[in-house]
RNA sequence: GCCUCGGUGGUGGAAUAGGUAGACACGCAGGACUUAAAAUCCUGUGGACAGCGAUGUUCAUGCGGGUUCGAUUCCCGCCCGAGGUACCA
């Protein structure tokens, strides 16, 4: 009997739907194993043979916790609000529900054809206002909290407004915009919307006025994940610096929690390395510069210093000049009225730059503001310039500047004329600055002698003991900007009284997305929800109508927190009921790409720290163990055509002519040979193309590529399933390398997989049809198959999927040459090999006699006594190099291998009659000989 | 620039505690079955040299050193590739 797949597939992917296989339910005598993919963003172009790599993986994982004994959690659903969506209705004026709905069902088909264990009702989808519902509830919890510095957690703000009224702010330690101080008096003193703006301070989602990134062709503001190189990352459109009024997440409250949760949780190295970058934690002094008052500008108000942050308080004997960011609010209390004009052009000029534009053209620029201050360890005056090297965002926005050891300051001095202090014996800082933090300290007085790490903690030391400043530590993390000017994203439960941003109440959530005419801006340049009609909320005993906010929420909102949802989906009542939670915990596995590690899984973190923090999730981290799986990209191949002609050339010929290289599909290439007949029919002017053949073939060049339709490399895994089977595509792509390993896809190898299934379903039958025998397995294949679950047991557990598929392919070429059809041993083997082709494996255990599914069989244990040889061909090495190998009894003692080895005729060839200088006898391993 | 991970046959890749380098598969070559094709099965397959031959010798895991009886594996210094990050003070 033949092996058919495609019967074999449809019938038990049925079997398991309607029977709902793969339900799960809290089940208190199993331990639970939860189990995580990224859920995918449904795109117009569905499914292509890279997406399934990470869910096969996981699959896999899965069905193997399974059979092991464990509960397994194993959702699937949809990151389903996002920007091609809507770019789409504003070009045909569909609704982005309607596209989106259709692009989910269209990926819910090709998942289907796949064989996963997923349980379907569980689905979520992020833009179902089910879902949201719960996006919108925790942004109102943010909205309702503060983050408490003293107690590392995030607080009720109602807790805050109880201390501002008995006590003032004076003792408050929690993360802020700005630090404020007022007395108990002052507090009860104020107006309900002074007050409102004092707390907006310390929420943690707040509105506030920050410099955000704005992308004019996609008329929205951006965080700073979405934004690379000064690009957009979805259009590669160039974003700005602008000033407005954002929601944003104070994410950066949560650093350093963010930074140390890393260190207890089972992920690669270099993603956590991307992270503590993104975190970017630097240690150093935030030191006071005064003013010098003769030179301060008319504007000056306050303090009357600035606030340097610097990791190398060392060098402040080297500051020659100090540098405002052009953003900064020293500026107004820097500038002399003579150098006005000459600022206030700079300043112009700098803010017409994009950002991409100042990353991309590197010339030193800045202005003399004319004022000067006064160096507090020295004494000495220091000219104060603007430059726009100096970010705003980060530290304070100012600078204290040492060209003799920073690179940056170095060529701004030289640039300008300003002088060169060397601070480090012998440094030669001629030509460029010296940065390295070594060597012994000159021209810095009392650091002078001091190495540089002494100097640093010295001079950090000396700043504390003489109030010029504070120890402090910075962290390049910003707050999240947390709105879009968009349609198709979840509404904020918040309306407006007076101007100041309310919550919406609970009982009234979701806020449900309103219609709206067009997908497009208003004509007074106010966000899409600007079009919608009645869009306004009465709260409870006011039957005012306010106005709701315009802005939606990012893509990152959505996705922060669905592993939650998925342990509880159907619930009305909470995102996640103290059961479910309590029983699911947290993220067992998680699998996914690379791509979102300072995006999705920062804000993923962030998100679960503040539910923990209010007791709505029993983990810190979400997601204890991660895997990344690569990229499949494309493998293209290209034909090539001769110059003003229509005459293609065979790869190895083209070097005679000079041709244009054009893409063919690779579905018509097999093995880089082109398929002239279909390649003809693929546009009209290829129908009279002619050919120049080497060996009567076309043969294509190759090269890998992202796969894209654009490249015609795309490989549809329906059309594998179609001609091989889901079974062989799960086995295949598993096959093809490492899972974390980015590698190209191409289908020829994927025959000798194929031919693997069907080896294996041949173990099971003979000419007349399904046969296996009852009596008892010999030796051999049981010492076959345990060495199998052996390896195929160590591989899954450390994700070697690829070597467990070369152990099967062993398997059954060894079984198959014993011709082995008993029982005992392939009833074991159908269970062992089920996570990863389980349509056969479902097929051949039935076929067995089983009732149930395979799903509920045990994973086999293996019998390490069966494993164990009494004798062992030992390797025989002289002076390193093996030569031959020898049976050696596995009880020998070492002075019997030696023995043994001296004794054998083919040593005594090898030697040709040399003395051993030494033997070394590795028990089980090797014989080396030295001679 | 800094950080992380890699570099093994014609190709994808094995070698999961320093111990037979190249498992398994693709491709290629030869053979069997077949009127033929497909399918299937068998054999060979890192390079060089020697031999009719079984076989033998020798070189090979990016390059150069080191530790070791023995290194793809550990250490030092380079080269190359991929990814992350970048006026972050």
């Amino acid at each position: 009997m033949e092996y058919n797949f495609l019967r074999i597939e449809e019938k038990w992917q049925k079997f398991w739907m309607q029977n709902k296989v793969y339900k799960t339910e809290i089940d208190e005598s199993k331990p639970k194993y939860y189990v995580l993919d990224m859920f995918p963003y449904p795109s117009g172009a569905g499914l292509h043979v890279g997406h399934p790599l990470g869910y096969i993986a996981s699959d896999i994982y899965s069905r193997y916790k399974r059979l092991t004994g464990f509960n397994v959690l194993h959702p699937m659903g949809y990151d389903a609000f996002g920007l091609p969506a809507e770019q789409y209705a504003v070009e045909t004026g569909q609704h982005p529900e309607l596209t989106t709905e259709k692009n989910i069902e269209r990926y819910r088909e090709q998942l289907d054809k796949l064989g996963f264990s997923f349980d379907w009702d569980r689905e979520v989808k992020t833009c179902s206002p089910e879902y949201y519902k719960w996006t919108q509830w925790a942004f109102i919890r943010m909205f309702d909290s503060y983050y408490c510095n003293d107690a590392q957690r995030a607080r009720p703000i109602a807790e805050l407004i109880e201390v501002f009224e008995a006590e003032g702010s004076l003792r408050v330690n929690a993360a802020c915009t700005e630090t404020l101080r007022f007395a108990a008096g002052e507090w009860k003193s104020k107006s309900e919307r002074e007050r409102q703006e004092i707390l907006m301070n310390y929420r943690i989602a707040y509105l506030a006025d920050t410099m955000v990134n704005w992308c004019p062709q996609l008329g929205t503001v951006l965080a700073n994940d979405e934004v690379v190189n000064g690009l957009s990352e979805r259009g590669g459109y160039p974003v700005e610096q602008r000033r407005m009024r954002q929601w944003c997440l104070r994410v950066s409250a949560y650093a350093q929690r963010l930074l140390d949760g890393l260190e207890a949780i089972d992920w690669t190295e270099s993603l956590k390395e991307t992270q503590r970058n993104w975190i970017g934690r630097s240690e150093g002094a935030e030191i006071r510069f005064d003013i010098v008052a003769d030179s301060r500008g008319g504007g000056s108000k306050k303090d009357g210093f600035i606030r340097v942050f610097t990791t190398r308080a060392d060098t402040i004997f080297g500051v020659t000049f100090m540098v405002l960011a052009p953003e900064s609010d020293y500026v107004a209390q820097l500038v002399t009225p003579d150098r006005r004009a000459e600022v206030d052009a700079y300043l112009e000029s700098t803010k017409r730059r994009t950002e991409r534009e100042r990353i991309a053209d590197r010339r030193v620029s800045g202005v003399f503001t004319g004022g000067y201050a006064v160096n507090p360890f020295s004494g000495k005056k220091v000219p104060v310039w603007i430059s726009d090297y100096v970010l705003a965002g980060y530290g304070t926005g100012a600078i204290m500047a040492v060209p003799a050891h920073d690179a940056r300051d170095y060529v701004f001095a030289r640039h300008f004329g300003l002088p060169v202090i060397p601070l480090v014996e012998g440094c030669d800082v001629s030509e460029e600055s010296f940065d390295a933090k070594e060597g012994v300290m000159i021209n810095s007085g009392f650091l002078d002698g001091l190495t540089v790490p002494e100097a640093i903690r010295r001079a950090k030391e000396y700043v504390r003991e003489n109030g010029l400043g504070e120890i402090k530590v910075n962290y390049r993390l910003r707050d999240a900007i947390f709105s879009r000017q968009r349609y198709w994203g979840e509404p904020f439960p918040i309306y407006y009284k007076d101007g100041m941003p309310y919550p919406v109440a609970e009982k009234d959530l979701p806020v449900e997305l309103p219609e709206v005419d067009k997908f497009l801006p208003t004509e007074s340049g106010e966000p899409p929800l600007g079009r919608a009609k009645n869009w306004v909320y009465s709260p409870e005993s006011d039957t005012t109508a306010y106005p709701l906010e315009l802005n939606t929420m990012p893509g990152f909102a959505g996705s922060s927190a669905y592993y939650l949802r998925y342990m509880d989906p159907h619930n009305s009542e909470a995102l996640v009921s103290a059961e479910a939670s309590k029983y699911w915990r947290s993220v067992d596995l998680y699998v996914g790409g690379t791509e979102h590690a300072t995006g999705h899984l920062i804000y993923s973190r962030f998100w679960n720290k503040f539910l923990c923090d209010s007791g709505l999730t029993e983990e810190d981290e979400p997601f204890r163990k991660l895997v990344n799986q690569g990229m499949i990209q494309g493998r293209s191949n290209f034909v090539y055509r001769i110059n003003g002609t229509n005459t293609f050339v065979s790869r190895g010929l083209k070097d005679g002519y000079k041709t244009t290289e054009l893409h063919a599909d690779v579905n018509i290439v097999n093995n880089d040979i082109l398929d002239i007949k279909q390649f003809r029919t693929r546009k009209p002017e290829y129908e009279t193309a002619e050919f120049i053949l080497e060996d009567g073939e076309y043969r294509c060049g190759y090269g890998v590529e992202k796969m894209s339709k654009s490249l015609y490399n795309v490989v549809n895994p329906d059309d594998i399933v179609v001609t091989y089977g889901a079974d062989t595509l799960r086995l295949y792509e598993m096959f093809l390398g490492p899972l974390e390993q980015s590698k190209p896809w191409d289908t020829k190898g994927i025959d000798g997989v194929h031919r693997f299934l069907r080896k294996f379903w041949r173990l099971f039958h003979d000419e007349e049809g399904f046969y296996v025998s009852d009596e008892p397995a010999g030796k051999d294949e049981l010492k076959i198959l345990h060495k199998t679950i052996k390896k195929v047991r160590g591989d899954i557990e450390s994700f070697s999927f690829n070597t467990s598929v070369s152990a099967f392919m062993i398997c059954v070429n060894e079984l198959g040459a014993l011709k082995c059809n008993r029982r005992a041993v392939l009833q074991p083997l159908t269970v062992l090999i089920s996570p990863f082709a389980p349509h056969i494996a479902e097929e051949l255990w039935h076929l067995l006699g089983n009732r149930t599914s395979v799903v509920k069989a045990s994973f086999p244990e293996y019998d390490e006594s069966l494993l164990v040889e009494d004798s062992f061909d030992c390797p025989v090495s002289f002076n390193g190099k093996t030569r031959f190998k020898l049976p050696i009894p596995l009880d020998a003692s070492e002075d019997d291998i030696k023995a043994a080895v001296l004794a054998d005729p083919q040593t005594q060839r090898i030697m040709k009659g040399k003395e051993a200088k030494k033997i070394i006898a590795v028990k089980g391993k090797i014989v080396n000989v030295v001679f």
